[in-house]
DNA sequence: CCAAAAATTGTGGATATCCACAATCCGGCC
DNA sequence: GGCCGGATTGTGGATATCCACAATTTTTGG
């Protein structure tokens, strides 16, 4: 999906010129007047993120960002406030906003924080596909090829791990053929690196 | 060392019963009327936590932290202010500041984040000890062990590690040998979870 | 130049891993 | 009951890893 710049402010004079500022940069935008009206619009497959004013009438940008972490929601979010509170800045950092622009605001400055929070949205979308590719590939072995998995995983040879499961080695053996099968390595630091994240190297 | 607090600000009323307080509570304290009197005596072993008040005469608390930060203070820093002020919040945390505490304060509140900042210190403590373990045990490696390292991590057979550097199946099981004994690992998985920081497992 | 460290290689033998081919048993489902 | 998936096991043979014992060459630092 195109990355796209969520907007939403019920102050109209804001909303056009951010609108008009964010397509000068050849950025995807679509504006809301209301926390409610994103949210009814909103579902977890958007990309890009999410500009978002504090003070609204009706639900606030508070409320609203309370909400779309309940949902799952994982646009990164930038609030946009016209007053200091930093308790409250605080708070919403450490819930995971990405940031707060205080209005007025640099025309420059803005659109580079929305890159970032773009280009972040960008790695994490990555990481959870190549996340999830990895789930289903657990999701598919055997209650016995787990236990064969994480002894592999704890170093031990396969004579060991027999031992310990009380089964004979040729079982390890055709356990842990058909574990690497389902996910797709060869040798078992292969394996420990798909685990741990790492890259499989040169 | 003992954890203890160190508490900077000039105003002696705040100091004395901030002091007061963490001693109640069981919590070594030192403290200190100004950003250059701590400077003074700080260095990179300290171990606890800095309670700093923002506005202060002389060098203010913005300022200690930029220079404790280029001097390398791994201490968790909780900031102590009187009025907020977002953008400066919202930069100081980004940067690592670890909390802001307006005053006035609740007490409990206060001596929660303080045991909180004292336990992260406590965890980077542990992990930069066990960091530099792995770091003193890499850098007594050779070149060549090293290149094998990065070969055998990739997962490769020693037939290929060998066709790759050009050397005879028998050198490379000798430097794969040399390598195992210096980094403390009898197999290659074991290496492969040293190196990503995994636990060696069950 | 000399000593030590690093790099390299070989032989023979042992253990570990891998697997084609084959088979049996058990539990769940239709 | 029959079928299927999962678990288990064996045989024989091949490849991979490990290493004691031994030796030579190259590089580095004093």
């Amino acid at each position: 999906m195109t990355p796209t710049v969520f907007l939403v402010d019920d102050d109209d004079a804001i909303r056009d010129a951010l609108s008009w500022l964010l397509q000068s940069r050849d950025l995807n935008c679509r504006s809301f007047a209301s926390a409610e009206a994103f949210l009814a619009q909103w579902n977890s497959e958007l990309a890009g993120c999410l500009l978002l004013d504090i003070r609204m009438g009706g639900m606030s940008g508070l409320e609203l960002f309370d909400r779309l972490l309940e949902l799952g929601n994982r646009l990164p979010v930038i609030f946009l406030t016209g007053h200091g509170d930093v308790p409250m800045a605080v708070s919403s950092l450490k819930k995971g906003a990405f940031d707060f622009v205080e209005k007025p605001f640099d025309d420059n400055e803005l659109v580079n924080r929305v890159l970032e929070a773009i280009a972040l949205d960008s790695r994490r979308q990555a990481a959870a596909a190549s996340s999830g590719s990895l789930k289903g590939r657990l999701e598919s072995l055997t209650s016995r090829e787990r236990q064969v998995m994480a002894l592999i995983l704890a170093g031990k040879f396969n004579k060991i791990i027999a031992d310990e499961l009380n089964i004979s080695m040729r079982t390890v053996e055709v356990h842990r053929a058909k574990l690497f099968e389902k996910m797709g390595v060869r040798t078992a630091v292969e394996l420990s690196q798909l685990m741990s994240g790492q890259p499989p190297g040169p």
